[in-house]
DNA sequence: CAAACACTTCAGCGGATCGTGTGATGTTCA
DNA sequence: TGAACATCACACGATCCGCTGAAGTGTTTG
């Protein structure tokens, strides 16, 4: 099954540009392998700094980098342990990530 | 509605690292405007370049690179048209294209 | 055939980005 | 109080990436 191509001998011109502006912004969040492990693991639930450097393999400052980034994109936020607040443990904004989801599928729909 | 942070005072180490490989593949796809805007044109039907660079306000030799990087990864492919045979028209390849959906997905879970 | 067209390839340049190192803040514990 | 811990903020160096310009291939047209 193949689509068929436009029978036109000439290109068509003019044609709108396509509005990718929130699909590239969320896909640059998840184009880096420390990002895209972070989000991963937050969809299981809340984690500590810590636990995630541990587990990607990576510096805590590095992680902690790319979390300022994907709380500035608004993905993710942070909330003290009640018990030990020494602990920051992130969570998923479950809006923000329905968001991206929706970008990215209307690039890939 | 907050999920419930872990009761431990202690961070859960040796947690196991995510697999993410296909997913930042793909969102380093997506993470262009020209990019992310070549395959949203192309979820509408084939087009050939110079309707694309058009569109998107680039210059052909732009649109051809970006099509050469989405060529190696697999997500699309061209097909010289039947009548005119100076024109290229690219179409996605719909497999690969659910692949990366998938894998996107899946992060995003 | 020659010229115009559609597209590709590649080198090179400039800017964005990633990992690291360092210093600072706030918290727990002895 | 002082030491260890968890995290953040910032700057630096190296690398990556996208845009451009120029040269080359194949196709149509006059």
């Amino acid at each position: 099954m193949r689509t068929e191509l436009p029978v036109v001998g000439e290109p068509r011109l003019g044609l709108p540009a396509p509005d990718v502006v929130d699909a590239t912004a969320a896909a640059g969040m998840l184009a880096d392998r420390t990002r895209a492990g972070i989000l991963r693991m937050l969809a299981e639930g809340p984690h500590c700094v810590c636990e995630m450097a541990a587990a990607l393999g990576e510096r805590d400052n590095n992680v902690s980098n790319h979390l300022a980034k994907l709380r500035d994109a608004g993905l993710v936020h942070a909330v003290r342990h009640e018990a030990n607040a020494r602990f920051l443990y992130y969570e998923r904004d479950e809006a923000a990530v329905a968001a991206a989801r929706a970008a990215l599928m209307d690039v890939l729909r």
